[in-house]
DNA sequence: CTCTGTTTCTATTGACCTATAGAGTCCGCG
DNA sequence: CGCGGACTCTATAGGTCAATAGAAACAGAG
């Protein structure tokens, strides 16, 4: 039986997937058969469906595999470890999270506007991928160190985005010299957790408005007066 | 060998113990053994920092044993169940934080000196509880229904005491009328966690300046020009 | 010192879980 | 058709863990 794990490092697959998939050798008929990656991306789903509810330890691969419709031991076709499955709901989890990030900070819009959109992008990160964001929250530190490198190594590009942002509009003048741009970045970040955890698995909430109201709460606080509202220049 | 569990309900402990704990002769010479309440409290925060390090499920009720310096059986005399001492660690979390803003609402403080009063109490708790309040927070789903309810009733009526904090606040008039109570009430409180799990296993971080910080930036927002700065009338 | 209740210990049971090995099945392709 | 790789299955090894039972150690009161 041929190893599906015959590179270590990559994210995109074993060597002969990638070598078919590169194969300019169309592959043939209609019913297709299910792409490795793409059973495997869905497993991935499936474990952090099951760590969100059970937490790391307290979920089984037995689990995980009865929510994919396979027996247990065939798990590990996918993932050489349950420790892997969890490394890589973390890193779907902030695949696109950093993406839009990145985008966000380099619009010309507003601050306020980007402020907006970060909040926005990070709420709605609780209904794509869903359950994998808060897996990445909760259970991260669960992995041991080595497996958590590329892991802390987003998160702090995140944050780091973050907290430029603010620097940027403090240097502008925009914003009162005595704001700290690490203090307001990670509150930013942990307001955003706590609404988000709310969030999963409650799908009638108005998110537009939810945003729009942390957005003001981190811009103007709960108590400005209308005639006081922020506003930054662009 | 007599059960210590005699009274199901009670945190108080067991039937015995009170008795001799009422009654009127006093227990004689210097050297007393440690009681079992107090005993039992020592293991209970043990769980909670064993539970806060490594999760309710990856925690072994060897690993708690072994901080509190007795053997894996032993914890048995002190606990029914792992479960019981999930649920105590809970229940330890929430004693004095929701005392705390018990006395906090009844005070004749400013608003906003109340904010900053809740602010620092919610994350002194992470000081003192310690580990305890952050495992509240991040295991007690998996807690049975039928052990949470206790546990969801003190959180609830926390919660409730801070949202009437800002009804108040809008019925007179200081607040805008368009600032939901209770969004802003879970926004306080998702901001302290999320700054409280950062707290824990960090000791030195200046704690008042961090206080003042998230209240202010619950009051005022992080954009806010001096002049605007929000002031509640007494 | 002896008696009694308390606390801790050792030893074990039975359940459960991860990971692996190897056989079996399915399907497209030549 | 029948080969070969991809995928899934069964079965099990090897280990860990919660919880219990019963013996032992301990401490204070009479």
């Amino acid at each position: 039986m041929p190893s599906p794990f015959a590179n270590t490092t990559s994210p995109e697959g074993n060597i002969s997937r990638m070598e078919s998939a590169v194969s300019d050798k169309p592959l043939t008929t209609g019913k297709r058969r299910e792409p490795y990656e793409q059973k495997r991306e869905r497993a991935i789903r499936a474990a952090a469906t099951v760590f969100a509810e059970k937490g790391y330890h307290g979920a089984t691969t037995k689990d995980i595999a009865e929510r994919l419709g396979i027996r247990q031991g065939s798990l590990y076709y996918y993932f050489r470890s349950k420790e892997e499955a969890l490394e890589e709901v973390c890193i779907l989890a902030l695949r696109d999270y950093v993406g839009r990030m990145e985008n966000i900070t380099h619009s010309n819009k507003t601050f306020a506007d980007k402020i907006l959109d970060v909040v926005h992008s990070h709420l709605n990160s609780y209904r794509d991928d869903n359950e994998a964001l808060k897996v990445h929250n909760d259970q991260r530190l669960y992995l041991p160190e080595e497996r958590r490198e590329r892991i802390k190594r987003d998160g702090s590009h995140y944050r780091k985005m973050l907290e430029d942002l603010f620097r940027a509009e403090i240097a502008k003048g925009a914003i009162p010299q005595n704001i700290d741009a690490q203090f307001a970045a990670q509150s930013v970040i942990g307001l955003c957790n706590s609404w988000g955890a709310l969030l999963v698995r409650d799908d009638d909430i108005d998110m537009e408005r939810l945003a729009e109201r942390c957005s003001d709460l981190i811009l103007n606080g709960c108590c400005y007066r209308p005639d006081h509202t922020f506003q930054s220049q662009p």
